[in-house]
DNA sequence: AAGTGGTCTAGACCACTCT
DNA sequence: GAGTGGTCTAGACCACTTT
């Protein structure tokens, strides 16, 4: 029964814009559970017939809503209550070296240890002069290079996140780490056999709305936005060994950390 | 020198729409920095004259801009590339014993090492019924009730926090965690008086886009994300103690954490 | 073919800021 | 008062989806 919302009228004493007071009983109906995950939104028709205004002032009410985040417009078929999808947990243990299993292999497993099917793709590696802002975290000079490994994870075929590693030429050089598959214990149990017992990782994050081209690798709806999270591995002697700069959908994570009360 | 910005014109061949054409092109010249923090974006009249379409062509243009975040219109005195409040770090080290000052006083000591004018308003002390998500990580009953404190965050006048503390009212009772001022430590240290020695913390953040009382309460400007963060505190024994729910401009906010490889 | 959203035009009047 | 953005109207034509 798509048609048994009943949305309020307008306030004609109210101060407050026409648009927004339509996007108002919209949101509030989503909020109240009137309206669903998936639930079709009254079409534009409709509405102007409800609420008797302009077509462009309906169009501005579900453009709010849009990048709230709340609908998403399909062209052809309607405006829809956006559906969420499942939230993947990554926990603060997941480095610890009982379960390194690194990147790509502790992808797959998580994944599919909670019903899902995992997948990566993009896999490109490249040696590269870095950004600065990743020269800095590896201390390195303005002329030093890197390996860059960039992959993309995927969620039942949902793009969730992009990441690219780098690590020191120094460091990487006749290891795996420059072919795609770097072995067993991934890049981390390669830098160990190089001498470099891994210490404790730092990561930095981010919450922004995505870029033009993070937008398209994600596959976001608008109004989503991303954890811009950095990661950098270092040395028991304090060495930076690996920076990974990753990007991931906010709709599909939970971060979660345990921090010691001392 | 507003007028020195030279805009490419449209091309004609594209499928892309004329609006979005328009949004790139003032995309890029704030990416390649013609246009910077603080600029004024050419008038609407300037780019209807420049591009030759109509109003509301130019001003679905800005509005995308605007709701990635770029930039923020002014009613009466133009639209301006965003400028972007100072960062605060939040490191995972902030509640070790060592510096256990809590929420206001640690609040209020890194602002001002910062440079910045710190201030905490909206302060209000409840005992509720706590919110299901919440009497699930204290493991309370359905009717069991908590100290709820409430409390807003600003730097120099701009809200950038906002904080609700929920303690069982079993071991808030008969101590200043009731009281606005909670003396000397906070609250950490008050529950530890009772005799729960804190063991650990667990944060758990999310990314998304601010509710309407959210976005009014921090001042969000269009297009800022939050962070949501639920930290739980944990007693030696296992025992919840307290549950913070924050809310974050993404804007004014990176967190740092260390992790053990082990 | 009918219904949906996507893009665009060409106006109107209002509210705010600056000089 | 001149310039700016904010709101709203009443159309037009297009592209996609469903029946």
């Amino acid at each position: 029964m798509a048609t048994s919302l009943t949305l309020p009228d307008l306030d004609p004493t109210s101060d407050r814009a026409v648009f927004r007071q339509i996007a108002d009983h919209i949101r509030q109906a989503i909020e109240r559970g009137q309206l669903r995950e998936g639930d079709k939104v009254p079409s534009e028709a409709q509405l102007m017939q409800h609420y008797g205004v302009a077509r462009m002032t309906i169009r501005h009410a579900l453009q709010v809503l849009q990048s709230e985040g709340l609908t998403v417009a399909e062209h052809g078929r309607g405006v829809f209550v956006r559906s969420h999808p499942p939230m993947r947990r990554l926990a603060s243990d997941r480095f610890a070296r009982r379960h390194r299993e690194q990147g790509k292999a502790a992808f797959i497993a998580e994944t599919e240890d909670a019903g899902g099917k995992p997948s990566v793709d993009s896999i490109k590696i490249d040696e590269v002069k870095p950004p600065v802002e990743i020269a800095e975290r590896l201390s390195l000079g303005p002329n030093d290079r890197v390996i860059a490994r960039s992959r993309r994870y995927l969620i039942n075929g949902q793009p969730v996140e992009t990441a690219i590693s780098y690590v020191p030429m120094e460091i990487a050089k006749d290891t795996k780490i420059m072919e795609p598959d770097s072995g067993p214990g991934g890049i981390y149990a390669r830098i160990e056999e190089k001498g470099y017992r891994l210490d404790h990782f730092v990561e930095d994050i981010k919450c922004r709305m995505p870029l033009r081209d993070e937008a398209r690798a994600l596959k976001l709806a608008p109004g989503v936005p991303v954890f811009h999270l950095v990661r950098t591995a270092y040395a028991a002697d304090g060495t930076p060994v690996e920076v990974c700069d990753t990007v991931m959908s906010g709709d599909a994570y939970v971060l979660s950390y345990e921090l010691p009360a001392r």
